[in-house]
DNA sequence: ACTATAATTTAGATAAGACTAAAAAAATAT
DNA sequence: ATATTTTTTTAGTCTTATCTAAATTATAGT
């Protein structure tokens, strides 16, 4: 059974590999976890002699099935308590990430097994991501970022990259949640910022807001 | 704030301290927590220094104000996720304790606000036992052990003393719960067990099971 | 290919919370 | 009142997870 710090480990293991780069470096893994690269080595040293990672010195760290099982377990969690949150306690997108960190560590099968029953089985969390099963299987939701749509497109939001405190802000001034349409009116060339028809209301977002936000294009 | 291992000496400290015995021995402190006693030893002096406890060396310790708070608002937040999972996650009395336990040290004043007013400020929770409310205050709910009851007394069971696992199921067994119609019919000198009338049934209990059931006389 | 820089690991230290063994104080028994 | 037992504290060690500083390996630039 992995520690509390095993499993933020994990998570950020997860989180940092994609498709085309399973390989994790230290300093990527040190920079997530907020410690220093030192801190980082030894939790890989631990990790590896537990058999959540493959790990070769000097190169990164590959997830192991075991490890990659776990870490999809935390993040069910996750993601089941945020639904809870936000669905139940009135908690609003950008208040549940600070306690659904806590609540993820919480040890009971049934717990998240009950919980997930009295959701009524969510599939996504608040910000729009998926929420794994209990077999740890993540559905496919094919979602592309808002700054891959073009003029004419007419999108809905479906979830956010980023889902930092001042961005998921940034989203609720304008009006921006999830299921909000938004159709594409031109693209800058320069700065790559698009303007935008949300809520009936022209709207200019910068690149970096595009970047974060993730749409399905009708 | 105080870390997860002070909030359960402060939790055991307050239950060890009673109305007459407000001063607790650093052997009870270590029975209770499982641990030794020059482990109960460090945690009363840290707990001392962060001003939780008075503390006289050789003498044992009490709570201070701050201390008790402290104390009262885990109790409260264990009391109140107890009533969350038997209420709305299925789960049955002699199942929530272990589960209780992690969750009442999550760390969010929102949480425990919102889960109180979803559960619909419950005043009790499955075992009978007063849920603080958020200013610190403990209901005073006057109750006594059946122990005390006396033959031709009609009683309903509000509560149990001992929630261990092995008791509870004694209970279910027996289909005593909280809410249940006890009539006393007679009392043994020799052993002090009793014979009551529970569900239309006699029944005879220990006077360990005696002890242990807290009830209402009508 | 060689040097400078960046990334990674090692070595040694620290804090929290636990332990054992031994010393000290308090309580109990004779 | 003294001896014995129990309780409590102290001293020193261990583990987990962190840190800094130094050493090592890898990468990039010329």
């Amino acid at each position: 059974m992995a520690t509390l710090s095993e499993e933020n480990y994990l998570k950020a293991i997860f989180h940092l590999a994609t498709k085309d780069h399973l390989l994790v470096s230290t300093n990527s893994i040190a920079k997530k976890m907020k410690t220093k690269a030192s801190s980082a080595t030894d939790m890989i040293k631990k990790l590896s002699e537990k058999g959540h990672v493959d790990y070769q010195k000097y190169k990164g760290v590959n997830l192991t099935n075991k490890g990659k099982l776990a870490a999809i377990s935390v993040i069910r969690k996750h993601r089941l308590w945020e639904v809870f949150l936000v669905k139940k306690l009135n908690f609003s997108w950008d208040e549940v990430h600070e306690v659904a960190e806590q609540l993820e560590h919480i040890k009971s099968e049934k717990l998240i097994k009950e919980l997930d029953v009295f959701l009524d089985f969510p599939t996504e969390d608040p910000h729009g991501d998926p929420i794994p099963n209990s077999k740890g299987k993540i559905p496919n939701t094919k979602r592309v970022l808002l700054s891959m749509a073009r003029p004419g497109d007419n999108c809905i939001c479906v979830g956010v990259k980023d889902s930092s405190v001042s961005f998921l802000q940034y989203l609720d001034k304008y009006k921006i949640t999830i299921g909000t349409k938004i159709s594409i009116v031109s693209k800058e060339t320069f700065d790559e910022s698009m303007l935008l028809i949300i809520n009936n209301n022209q709207r200019s977002v910068s690149k970096e807001v595009a970047n974060n936000i993730l749409i399905k294009i009708e």
